[in-house]
DNA sequence: GTCTATAAATAGATAGAC
DNA sequence: GTCTATCTATTTATAGAC
């Protein structure tokens, strides 16, 4: 009896946790908006009616996949990096990341916008996965002010970067917000 | 009849000046998905069936949206700034076109992850506004990447600001957007 | 917990009167 | 050109069988 109950349990825990995947996969790639249910739970493989013994509506999905998101990317991020913190930045605003090649898309820049409609929770996770975006870049930086600096032109830039259709003038951006993160975190280094 | 004839075009061309304001309006404000073309209508004071005599499709009327809320901004910034470089990025990037206090957002922060779903007509029309920012940015740098550089901390500090549910760190975010324009347009004087 | 079937609401788009 | 009425498709969400 305990057994099955582990089993269920688990059971339970590996279809939510495939219907997050999903969700973090399909919403970062094609908005909030664009995305149903029905194509959520067919890419995890289960049915639409399936979905409301997990989430009590879309919205209480939207928030959970955000976090999801936040932690896909980062564990991609963390594996495929020299650790330096250009090579971060360089792989954060690479053609491959704009172009939706990487497995996992950073959920700050590829809904940016999109998180404005939803309601507060959803909004509140997108803050929370912000901020711990921006802890992470105090770690490189010397003042708050120079972290904030750098993190509105990854997100920012690599937002503009994808929204742009011209490659010629979307690489131009995506170069020069690396060498704006590196001017302006030189100079902190200098005054410190 | 000539005179009908021209009353008639000019009715025409209000109408559809009417339906355009008011969807770059609520576009701006509330993003492609959200805003229903029976809402643009409405605040338009038209009916959703005069809509077709106007517009193909409501794709359409993105594209076109998207140019007239772009022109839009502009002129209200232009009427309302001093002129100076700083005092126009001080306006851009402040509390109240975050708060969408002003009466004409800018379509490029407000609409930047929207875009990505569209048809490449609205991509198109979005990419020609950004690079009407651009030139202007670069009236007022040195190198061209100092101004691709004060677009993205603009555009994306803007957008970033708007999608954070903490108004302290959004606010610090605003700031240090601002500063980090003022320290990359001064290097790039000293350079010249 | 997962499935099929369906309810209820809303959207984009069209038809025809004036 | 603008209106009312309607078609068709799609969506979120629920009901009930297994």
């Amino acid at each position: 009896m305990k057994k099955t109950m582990a089993w269920h349990k688990q059971h339970k825990e590996n279809s939510k946790n495939k219907i997050l995947t999903s969700a973090a996969n399909l919403f970062t790639r094609f908005g909030f908006e664009k995305v149903s249910i029905n194509q959520v739970m067919e890419k995890a493989e289960l049915t639409r009616g399936a979905f409301y013994s997990h989430f009590n509506s879309k919205s209480e999905l939207y928030a959970q996949a955000i976090t999801k998101a936040g932690v896909l990317a980062r564990d991609e991020h963390i594996k495929n990096c020299d650790g330096s913190f250009m090579g971060v930045t360089k792989r954060y605003l690479s053609n491959e990341h704009r172009n939706k090649k990487l497995k996992n898309l950073c959920p700050l820049a590829f809904l940016v916008t999109d998180i404005n409609q939803q309601n507060n929770t959803v909004k509140d996770t997108y803050t929370n996965v912000f901020k711990g975006f921006v802890e992470n870049a105090k770690q490189q930086t010397n003042s708050n002010q120079t972290a904030l600096q750098t993190v509105a032109l990854m997100i920012g830039g690599l937002a503009l970067a994808k929204a742009i259709n011209d490659t010629s003038l979307s690489d131009d951006l995506l170069i020069a917000c690396q060498e704006g993160i590196a001017t302006l975190t030189s100079l902190d280094e200098e005054v410190s």
